[in-house]
DNA sequence: CACACTCGAGTAATCGTTTTCTCAAAAGTT
DNA sequence: AACTTTTGAGAAAACGATTACTCGAGTGTG
């Protein structure tokens, strides 16, 4: 691949007037940038940029980290993050961990060894990769679930009072004794949507039973096992409180197995308004995170960090709303 | 950030000592090693990867563009890519072309510019970034789509039997006018399915109408439009078959718009096997792809280029098969 | 006309690694 | 003991761009 100079050598002049010419430097006579661009088209020049970033000391990439990239939700943010980003001049690079730490920490070293610009980062789980993070002067923003320990720019979703909201209003549906699945302890995201499930319990007067509370990974077939489990109960729950979208997958699943109907037989709201949630038999109510916003937001904190703005980590936090359909109305029928 | 040279300083040794040792080379004093390692971890010392990749000629890096993040079938792609490259010690960097020839043409140049091992592109449209690739030296290899013009390994799925199969199956379903909702002019997988489509009509002695077919975007949207609009006719289809998933919750919206049930009122058979598909009611029928088999097969392909592999481009081509569902049955009824 | 200034382009330093040389010391050979 | 071979580590040369200097030529001013 063509190097600078072959392209200076071509044009007869020397590699830093190739620089000035094609990086639109004004201080070059336009009769020698002409001659470099030909040069340039000619040889399919194309910078080199892991040259140019050394140089420059930066590069206009962010790292887009996210724990599974089949999930509607952080597809959704991914955009919002390119949107803000593209619109800047920045490139976005989206890894998958997977939900592994490990993959995690790895992904997070390779953005730093890189130098990108700067790193969103939504956490897996406990151990993090925000350690590797904090220290280092690269700027970082975590979305949707906080970085333990660490202080940073933060953007999350006030999904405590969205469950509680959501909890209070199955009751007020005549539902009286939801359960709920939620994610992994210790994940800030699972055990805030299951306090919020308590305390929308204490509002509706009804007294909450350890027994109909389940976790699992964020994932299907866990959601799905603890259904089963939950429902074979001597005394099993009215209604479920779903704490993502991959999840209701696997409860949606599990009803079908038992033969149940949501909304008549089982009241479901989930967490996430993913695209296929409203053509269900019945429509899913779910309770709609503002993915887009988060993914914007972020990449805004972001920039201006990049863009050395000083000052106090910030902590952002959007508000989620519940969006009712036919799958938490006891009345519904299939017809 | 702490330079090769500071950890040298530390640890009494030159950088090359350095070098050597965090690359675990073996030519190097074991005491020296460790007063290297505690220098380095004590230092917080993460090497410069651009300047390492400058140096080396090489970044340990495969890009992935693809058209749509928000569609099931290339996240599935990008974990098979995924797996195969982690395997290698690749990382991947995920873009999103937003099916955006201009974006496109952008993620490609970057990724050429960053000097990437190897680029894998699921071509968006007809004026797709493939140009860009051939001729420079990068390996690359096309996924689901061909680069039109270009020669280049390829993997593709054999999507034209399978709508052919799709379409002969629904009219052995006992449906007589089946419709076709394909993707824009000139996009080798629309063309495709299309051709299927009308060999499949043939093959079950059904007379084609062309204006039983119709073109939009691979997105919702379009295809309710069209889904719509023929509906509307005096002699409507009386089941269709949809070209990918996104257009399938296009269709389906539409279809609970008008009233009308899948299967029953119209027989309903979309491309890709999305997590949602079986929950639907009834469930959706679907032409499975193998769409994580892809991203593996393409990452290998692309592997084995990087290493050198000389040879004519190579076009794999995978097969779909079919998943009935009640929704292509006539005689499904709700209860 | 002499002098200071501006302008534009070339020279060379620089970014932070890896790796080829180079060379001294240690080890082995006759 | 003299000589070759091996070993291990430092010095210095890449890698390919950008950019701080430098400097000659052209321009403006008193």
């Amino acid at each position: 691949m063509a190097t600078i100079n072959e392209v200076a050598d071509r044009a007869g002049v020397s590699t830093a007037t190739v620089s000035r010419a094609l990086n639109g430097k004004n201080t070059v006579d336009s009769e020698l940038a002409a001659r470099v661009l030909t040069a340039a088209e000619e040889l399919g020049y194309r910078p080199n940029g892991p040259a140019r970033n050394l140089r420059r000391q930066e590069t206009p990439v962010l790292a887009l980290i996210i724990s599974d990239v089949e999930n509607p939700f952080f597809t959704a943010i991914s955009r919002g993050v390119e949107d803000v980003a593209h619109a800047a001049g920045y490139s976005v690079v989206l890894c998958n961990s997977d939900d592994d730490a490990e993959k995690e920490r790895s992904y997070v070293s390779v953005a730093l060894e890189e130098r990108v610009a700067g790193v969103l980062l939504s956490p897996t789980g406990r151990t993090s990769g925000g350690e590797l993070l904090s220290g280092t002067g690269t700027p970082f923003v975590a979305l949707d679930r906080p970085l333990p320990g660490i202080s940073g720019d933060t953007v999350l979703v006030d999904t405590g009072s969205a469950a509680r909201d959501a909890t209070k209003y199955l009751s007020e549906q005549g539902y009286r004794r939801p359960g709920c699945i939620t994610g992994p302890a210790g994940v800030p995201t699972a055990d805030e949507r299951l306090a919020g499930y308590r305390d929308g319990l204490r509002a509706a007067g009804i007294r909450g039973c350890s027994s109909l509370v389940r976790r699992s990974e964020f994932k299907a077939a866990g959601a799905g096992r603890a259904t089963r489990s939950l429902l074979e109960l001597t005394q099993p729950p009215d209604s479920l409180l779903v704490a993502n979208n991959a999840m209701a997958l696997g409860v949606l699943e599990t009803l079908r197995e038992l033969g149940l109907r949501a909304g008549s037989d089982v009241g479901l709201v989930a967490f996430d308004d993913a695209p296929w949630a409203r053509l269900l038999d019945p429509p899913l109510s779910v309770v709609a995170q503002p993915a887009y916003d988060i993914g914007t937001v972020g990449a805004q904190l972001l920039l201006s960090r990049i863009g050395n703005e000083r000052g106090e980590p910030t902590t952002t936090t959007l508000s989620a709303h519940l969006v009712p359909r036919a799958s938490s109305d006891p009345r519904w029928k299939p017809f």
